[in-house]
DNA sequence: AGCACGCCGACT
DNA sequence: GTCGGCGTGCTC
């Protein structure tokens, strides 16, 4: 198609471009391009497009061609948004890979990789920045008119503000007040990071010299309390780098006044500084940067397996040093001008890790993170594209980030679980993601883990990776003592009090008689504090989902924790009138109650999903317990990552078994790592530390392969079982969750599906069977499980296979308002 | 994902 | 006799 240009006297072709939206769709789009606009496109960057009739989103260019669709008429768009691409080719094709991996839509690749601020639709809110002073006088007209407008109305949606302007074309204009930092994404500003900070407080250098600090003590002699404090100053600075602003007033004595006079005077100078108590483990060290003989060998083999393989399991011990072998990898990179994704647990990233890297790093580091708001996570995002950043250090998000030359991929923590995604889609792995990405720039990737995954193992062992072993604790910690204690015999005894063992007891009353810190460790899943009629047996039960409500005694309420549900408390059994009801099972919140009242001088804190679920409750509990101000910590899964007090010598495990007897192919592994990873947090520095494992199957193979710290055994064993059983990493696991609102109809037609995939796949296919919840939201539940082996057949054409099955079947009128979901690797 | 078009119950 | 319930189908 070729028009005339008028202006520019040449003749210019109309050129079609495919789009990206930013939904679960599963074609792209074409949309014709108006002659003005062609020269300013290019494959990823963003485009304004209508969509249907009302609405608008901002989608990507994928493909450019010069051939007009055959059956419609294609739209025009209405904007370009970039100067530049803002996706680069790596990112796309990633995108597709993992679309077709992890059978999903490309627009939801899409929805999870661009932050929210790159990709306005009309129903984006936009707020303004309060915490930004506005310099109106900077504002054009339009600019101002919409400032103006969110004044009066705190929060609007982008297509009010096209209404107040008359007028369809706002990105630009957004995009400028954006940059400008004057609005922000309004779902965004609830969860700002906050890290935490202390006052250091250091002496003005001007009184590093000798002739200034003699004048500086003739003046403070008349000041004998200042002088104090400056004595003090002294004394602290020889025996510490830096000195605390809390510390110097406790030592000497003195008074935030005084400190505050001397402040004033310049005489101090105080310096705000973010701190964190969370650490993975072996940061101490950071600062000496010497390797020691098994470090050097270690990075050395690292080098050498990456030259060969690309890909290299890092399998150290907690505390033997990972943190600096990633280090001197990095450094390398920067050498080279390349750039390096460091991938953390989520969870972790609120740690001394990042301020350890920065201080080393200094400015060319990123940190992604979902807790930073929008403008911040878009912020990174540029300045990756720009290579400003040399290294980002993030969440399993940052996998989307847009590399241009990556030569280095680290995933530390490689077995957590965090890494996988398990809703909304792309129900992607970070860990495997990224092991495509490095492949994709021809990166090297190396996974570290003191517990590594069994996938990544055998990796190992087939030679798929390198493998490079650390051994030995780093700095002389000591590995901790385990006993394991049986709740059979003690209740045979007579001896356990409550959920305690008298073993367990005494080593708390022990710990805290020496002014020592405790964690017990509780693990929720399957054992919730369930309300139970003692005469008849009825619990109740959420009205949206088949599981048990919980108490919680905060709110004095029944809560559900898959919809949010919430019940009055009964008093009486709804079933049968009576009113003996109890409360069953044990909930972190229940150990919690039953330790003050054996420990009542105690001061004891729970760190559960409950106890944290605000923004800064997380940082506070940990600040308090960092601080000395709790005595005893009781928490779930949360404790066990990555968590380093210094005072914590005693820890408790109230129940092994629940861990094991999870009903789930992986609860042996899962179990093994946690108890490795939870001894691996008591007694790190100088004091050894205990560990107490509560079980009532005290001989179980996992327990004594932890206290042996056998790690190889417990492969060893597992793969036995994986292999015989068909589970990963033997085999490939496909899971189809099928949903209906009615539990009849979802029978008939999960099994009617089941039937059609085993005439393909034969008995590669299990179920429909009830998941354990089987009913959330009102919505039924049956999962089919497609277990493929790994060699022999093609795991492409088998997942071609079943989304066409799925594709046809969901077309079928007997199957209508059934919904179907796709997990593949589900673990 | 949204939003419109379309066929069956409680209201002026 | 109309307003509105949400079931299904399309969006370049």
């Amino acid at each position: 198609m070729l028009e005339f240009n008028e202006t520019e006297g040449i003749v210019r072709k109309t050129i079609f471009i495919e789009v990206i939206l930013p939904l679960a769709i599963s074609k792209t789009y074409t949309y014709r391009v108006p002659l003005e606009m062609t020269a300013d496109i290019a494959i990823g960057k963003r485009v304004v497009v209508q969509f249907g009739r009302s609405r608008i989103y901002t989608a990507i260019i994928c493909l450019i061609s010069e051939t007009p669709p055959a059956l419609y008429e294609a739209k025009y768009i209405i904007d370009v948004l970039d100067a530049e691409p803002i996706v680069n080719e790596f990112q796309l094709k990633l995108w597709q890979w993992m679309s077709d991996y992890y059978i999903c839509h490309l627009g939801e690749v899409m929805q999870a990789a661009l932050p929210s601020a790159l990709k306005l639709a009309s129903e984006t809110r936009i707020v303004l920045n309060s915490s930004e002073d506005i310099d109106k006088t900077l504002l054009s007209d339009k600019e101002f008119l919409i400032v103006d407008a969110l004044e009066l109305h705190p929060e609007l949606s982008v297509s009010d503000i096209s209404k107040l302007l008359g007028q369809k074309t706002v990105f630009p204009l957004l995009r400028g007040l954006f940059e400008k930092n004057v609005i922000i994404i309004s779902e965004e500003i609830t969860e700002k990071f906050k890290p935490r900070k202390k006052a250091f407080i250091v002496l003005n250098p001007q009184y590093n010299e000798t002739e200034n600090r003699k004048a500086l003590f003739e003046v403070l002699e008349r000041a004998p309390k200042q002088l104090e404090v400056l004595l003090a100053y002294f004394k602290l600075e020889k025996q510490q780098t830096e000195i605390a602003k809390s510390d110097l007033i406790e030592v000497s004595g003195s008074s935030a006044a005084i400190l505050k006079a001397l402040l004033d005077k310049e005489i101090f100078i105080q310096e705000d500084k973010v701190i964190s108590r969370l650490s993975f483990g072996e940061l101490e060290e950071l600062h000496d940067f010497q390797l020691n003989d098994a470090q050097v060998i270690a990075l050395q083999e690292t080098q050498e397996q990456l030259d060969e393989k690309g890909v290299v399991l890092l399998y150290g011990e907690t505390s033997s040093g990972k943190t600096q072998i990633y280090i001197r990898l990095i450094e390398q990179m920067l050498l080279q001008e390349k750039q390096t994704l460091y991938l953390l647990p989520e969870i972790a990233l609120t740690t001394q890790v990042i301020e350890r890297l920065k201080e080393h790093f200094g400015g060319q580091i990123g940190v992604y993170h979902s807790k930073f708001n929008d403008n911040e996570r878009a912020e990174v995002w540029q300045k990756v594209l720009k290579g400003e950043y040399k290294m980002v250090l993030g969440a399993r998000s940052s996998i989307f980030l847009p590399f241009m030359n990556l030569g280095l991929v680290i995933v530390d923590e490689e077995h957590e679980s965090s890494y996988k995604q398990y809703d909304p889609a792309p129900r992607y792995h970070a860990r495997d993601t990224a092991i495509y990405l490095a492949h994709l720039h021809k990166a090297q990737i190396v996974l570290g883990s003191a517990t590594p995954s069994l996938e990544s193992f055998y990796n190992a062992k087939i030679k798929k990776y390198g493998l490079v072993t650390l051994k030995g604790r780093f700095g002389g910690v000591k590995s901790p003592l385990i006993e394991v204690v049986s709740i059979a015999e003690e209740t045979k005894r007579k001896t356990m009090q409550s959920h305690f063992t008298s073993v367990l007891l005494n080593e708390i009353k022990a710990a805290l008689s020496r002014k020592e810190q405790v964690i017990l460790f509780q693990n929720r899943r399957g054992y919730t504090p369930v309300l139970l009629c003692t005469t008849c047996g009825y619990t109740p039960k959420c009205v949206n989902c088949d599981v048990s409500l919980t108490f919680h005694k905060s709110s004095a309420k029944l809560h559900c924790h898959y919809c949010g549900y919430k019940q009055d408390i009964v008093s009486a059994c709804p079933a049968c009138g009576s009113t003996r009801i109890e409360q069953k099972g044990f909930g972190t919140e229940k150990i919690e109650d039953e330790l003050q009242r054996i420990f009542e001088d105690a001061r004891i804190a729970r760190m559960d999903l409950d106890s944290t679920r605000t923004r800064n409750s997380f940082q506070v509990l940990l600040n308090d317990f960092e601080e000395g101000k709790i005595d005893i910590l009781v928490g779930t899964q949360m404790v066990a990552k990555g968590l380093d007090f210094g005072n914590v010598t005693t820890i408790g495990i109230i129940s092994a078994d629940s861990m094991l007897n999870y009903p789930d192919f992986r609860a042996f592994e899962r179990s093994y790592q946690m108890l490795a990873q939870v001894s691996g947090r008591a007694g790190r520095r100088a004091k050894q530390g205990k560990v107490i494992i509560q079980a009532y199957d005290t001989t179980h193979r996992i327990i004594s392969q932890v206290i042996r710290n056998d790690y190889e055994e417990m492969f060893d064993t597992e793969i036995l079982e994986r292999r015989n059983f068909h589970y990963p990493p033997l085999y490939r696991l496909i899971q189809i969750d099928v949903k209906h609102k009615d539990l009849s109809k979802l029978v008939i037609i999960a099994s009617s599906l089941a039937k059609i995939l085993r005439s393909q796949f034969g008995d590669r296919v299990l179920g429909p069977e009830a998941p354990m919840i089987s009913r959330i939201r009102n919505y039924y539940i049956q999962t089919i499980l497609l277990k493929v082996e790994r060699e022999g057949v093609s795991v492409q054409k088998i997942k071609e296979v079943l989304q066409q099955i799925l594709i046809n079947f969901d077309g079928l009128p007997a199957n209508k308002g059934v919904y179907m979901h796709i997990d593949v690797d589900p673990y």
